[in-house]
DNA sequence: AGAAAGCATCTTGTATGCAATATCATCGCT
DNA sequence: AGCGATGATATTGCATACAAGATGCTTTCT
């Protein structure tokens, strides 16, 4: 018996999703090796249902397999980076559009909330609070487009560069910046309009992408230079 | 011991394909339970494998959980089953721009061979090779995105629901409308049309979600009336 | 006779054990 | 001294064993 006696919906569900948050967190920097019987002894199980979460974590592209040799943190050359967030931005772009035509006046009001705490934010130079309020701004936009399908990729996707963009604000005039964008998707959402929404949360996240490269240099596109 | 020392990436992996075949073929209908000493039976395997191979199924979408109550073969509601083919219609539309922008010339010659031999296909009334000619071309415009992750979105999403559409070409004028409508898909593509790509791929996934549900009204969504 | 409770059986969830493979260090050779 | 081979160690992959929960049936009471 492992002392806890239903955390959830079974031990390998609640591994996988603890490791996954800590993936997410950058609390395991990619690359990371993933030994089973350390997690197994970290968690207080055994290595069965670490092994659960493990596989559950690589079809979800979290961890990377290699046959016999275990799992790591899945990393990422700067060309899948590129790659991740341009799917992203199709992705999060096509739930702007949507959310623009079916957001529930609540929901509306909400988003329009988010907006304005994200200016507060960025008005008192709170930089962790910004990211914070972005997270959810951003999680509001893809919840409204109403669609489970499109909801759980689009986040699924995100979860899975979370840890390659959390110094995406490093830099403090990429918070005004940032603003400025939300301004634009918010706007139109708020408008109804969709060729605008559409538009504008693609160039966002194809910014915010660039945010990424110019805080840490090492993920940056090599340029031909 | 198991006779087969490594069919490719371990028996978990190789169970995991196996079944997603069979749902994917309609060999395991919706709603059938999977009962994990029986698959071990089948696949001449332990339970162990089994379960990696259901916990992954669980996570692609193909099998649900419930919690010490065993897995089953997704199913779907026709709301759900919309919702799928609205998510399947931005994915696909996303890759058929890039594809426009992005196509080799093999490649652009490739999917022009495909378009013919569809043709061919319709107007020998050759169902079945028109729905394998179908699905080629639509993994050759999903694979000229060259983006691999939203390659891999896709086809995930199209795996999902690909029970669901295999009678989508029983009604025979249903080919000719699909042709037609690959037609101005191809066209746009290799005539790097961006705008027309992603339009016309959009319309046609709407399409072929309206011709599953004319074959299969019990997938049909309820219209008010 | 119908319904509820209790019991037997089955299935899943977790732990442990064993075999196979990879990793690493040492040793030998050129 | 550098490089390759060989054996020891560690870790993964799979199978089996055991416990907890769920299913279904029988039994019993009204």
């Amino acid at each position: 018996m492992t002392a806890a006696p239903r955390g959830r919906g079974g031990l390998a569900d609640e591994v996988c999703r603890r490791i996954a948050d800590e993936i997410a967190l950058g609390l395991l920097a990619p690359g990371t090796r993933l030994d089973e019987v350390t997690l197994a002894g970290r968690f207080a199980v055994s290595r069965t249902p670490v092994r659960e979460a493990l596989k559950q974590l690589a079809t979800m592209g979290l961890v990377v397999y290699r046959r016999n040799r275990g799992a790591l943190v899945a990393s990422m050359t700067p060309a899948e980076l590129d790659q991740m967030f341009e799917a992203i931005g199709e992705l999060e772009a096509a739930c702007a559009r949507h959310a623009a035509l079916r957001l529930t006046e609540p929901e509306r009001q909400r988003l329009g909330e988010l907006h304005a705490q994200g200016r507060l934010a960025m008005q008192a130079g709170d930089v962790e609070r910004y990211a914070a309020v972005n997270l959810e701004l951003h999680a509001a936009i893809i919840a409204g487009c109403h669609n489970p399908a499109l909801i759980e990729l689009t986040n699924g996707l995100r979860e899975r560069v979370a840890s390659f963009r959390r110094t995406q604000f490093r830099h403090i005039e990429r918070i005004a910046e940032s603003y400025a964008e939300h301004t634009a998707i918010v706007e139109a959402i708020l408008a109804r309009d969709v060729v605008t929404a559409y538009r504008e949360m693609r160039s966002h996240l194809l910014a915010a992408r660039n945010a990424t490269s110019r805080v840490a240099p090492q993920w940056a596109t090599p340029q031909s230079k």
